[in-house]
DNA sequence: GGCGGGCAAGAGAGCGCTTTCACGCACCGT
DNA sequence: ACGGTGCGTGAAAGCGCTCTCTTGCCCGCC
């Protein structure tokens, strides 16, 4: 291993200025008082020499890196192939990342991006405890998860993308589900609709459970027909051909999520229904799939780079201050209106 | 800054096996000749103390991060508001990211996406000159992007996306984006076509450029009808009304990429024209989007998750041996038929 | 004029690891 | 029996930085 030229340290910028090290590096860190001759002096040095702080050195001493993992965990579901491109190709990770990275920048954070499956769970731990990150952002779904109570048993500042499962005391951002459902069934109701149903995500991820909760209570039905599906676009379409088949009538149909509704609106189309005229479609997210569906859809926003952002803000102040207690922001939804209902 | 309890050293390991540090070491890399009953006895004491190797410590001798950056430079062109989102929400750099993540995943090197645009280049170079990263995977598609050239001065190993602009002695992947079109223009001339035309990306990106000359070449015909969009579904949707304005008799159209066909077929469907009868469509990349559409989308298939997983195995060669020369590797692309041409 | 106070800068001790070098021991050949 | 060879292990020197502690200096005050 041949090296390239090394960078300059801290001693050739100090002997160029004719200070210490130790001046050196409170003018790089602004901290307490230099003379503002020197300051200059080394500021000069500094440009001079091209020097840049190793980081390395740096985090050996403070303990910090200055970034952060986003860890973003998948179950394995026995109809995935590859968890990697589930994770790339679902825009709701991408809208994370937008809103993390935007929130972190300033702080001259880094963001890491470290997805997983259940399989390697223990990667992800040992790459925690290594030491390469300050903190943890963390997508999990699935409420068996272990992660969330492992990445927590490590100490390390964590922050949540949803209720933790259990009792966990650990910040989380979420947004209030049951109400995002209630606004589309109050929404279905209020155009007419009468013969409701809805599509909803897996039951065992807090998304897909209470969403179909908050939908039922708000038409104090327990009985509305529901077909579950697997937040893909492959897996409404599916759901959606399901539910057509049992209840033909249906006149207005609420969908988890706007990738399944836009798989649902084919299938209901398809089928040579006419959305919204026959039957009324919601989503839920407001993704990019929503203004891409024909008839654009009408769909429950979830403001998921605010909460990315506001994720990554807790995690920072976790980090600055470790004894904060855990808290949690819940983020209302509203409701976009579209063409689809 | 209160500090959680420490991880627990090497020195602690070192103690708990009676052997000294430097065996500690050997054992944790798997270095040299260690004795077997040794060698046993550090892992116990590993396993009894969970001591996990500090990175900080370990980068600041070896000089090596096992990390390397995906760098994705965005040009900033008057019509984004957001860069990030405009990243985050093109599956190209999902896959792309899926891809690169899978091959470095074995070798145990972690990927740092880094979304930059031209007014923060300084920063990214700052970034890269602190030594987070053992080298970069340079996304850019800007032919003027001057962040090649950048981080090529900096020394640090790196692949490029695409052919760098100028002569820069830099490895890169492509495909084969000249072959492309003409595939997709063989195909239209096949299925019948006569009125062909196309809509390109911005001609100051090769994917841009190269498309169109390759389409153009095929077909012999420097006068075909193009109007340029710049890759985004709504830009398609813009650029085939322009087109259809203009040339109402048009019976094929190559669109330079699948997002902005997904735009064009929309537009051509609006219009009253059946695709593939009136229209037949072409779009390239093969992406997600080419699946979501209706109907499904002819394109030209470019391996891009191969090619990420490509750029990552030449970068962490150029890595392990810095004097190797830089090469090229060229994908060829392939033609994917669906319902749409 | 001497002394204490306060502030600015330097000296130096690590942070946790890798790696060179030296050392000790067993084994071989002569 | 003795030096040479080679292997396995330990000692110790850093890697480049931060930060405490100490020193030096200037100023003001009695």
């Amino acid at each position: 291993m041949i090296s390239r030229p090394r960078q300059p340290t801290m001693d050739q910028v100090a002997a160029a200025a004719g200070v210490s090290r130790a001046t050196v590096s409170r003018v790089m860190n602004n901290a307490a008082s230099v003379a503002p001759a020197i300051r200059e002096a080394v500021q000069r040095a500094v440009a001079e020499t091209g020097y840049v702080p190793n980081v390395a050195a740096r985090s050996l001493v403070t303990r910090r890196s200055n970034s952060v993992a986003l860890v973003i965990s998948e179950p394995d579901r026995p109809d995935d192939h590859s968890f990697l491109n589930r994770i790339f190709t679902d825009p709701y990770f991408g809208r994370v990342t937008a809103g993390a990275t935007s929130a972190l920048r300033p702080h001259d954070v880094h963001l890491v991006v470290v997805p997983t499956d259940v399989a390697d769970h223990h990667q992800v731990v040992r790459y925690l405890r290594q030491g390469h990150v300050d903190g943890v952002l963390l997508i999990s779904s699935n409420e068996h998860d272990p992660l969330p109570a492992q990445v927590h048993a490590l100490g390390i500042p964590a922050v949540l993308s949803s209720r933790p499962p259990g009792p966990l005391p650990v910040s989380y951002v979420d947004v209030d589900q049951r109400r995002g459902a209630a606004l589309a069934a109050a929404h279905l109701l209020s155009r007419g609709c009468r013969r409701l149903a809805t599509i909803n995500g897996p039951l065992d991820i807090p998304a897909g459970s209470e969403r179909l909760d908050g939908f039922r209570a708000h038409l104090a039905d327990p009985g509305i027909p529901a077909v579950t599906g697997n937040f893909t676009r492959a897996g409404g379409e599916a759901a959606a051909h399901a539910l057509l088949d049992a209840h033909p009538a249906i006149d207005g149909l609420f969908v988890a999520s706007d990738l399944m509704a836009e798989g649902a609106l084919r299938a209901v189309q398809d089928r040579g229904r006419r959305v919204p005229q026959d039957v009324a479609v919601v989503g839920f997210d407001d993704s990019s799939a929503a203004l891409e569906c024909r008839p654009p859809l009408t769909t429950v926003r979830q403001p998921v780079e605010e909460m990315a952002a506001e994720m990554a803000a807790l995690l920072l102040a976790h980090i600055d201050t470790p004894t904060r207690s855990p808290r949690s922001v819940i983020f209302q939804p509203t409701l976009v209106i579209r063409a689809s209902a």
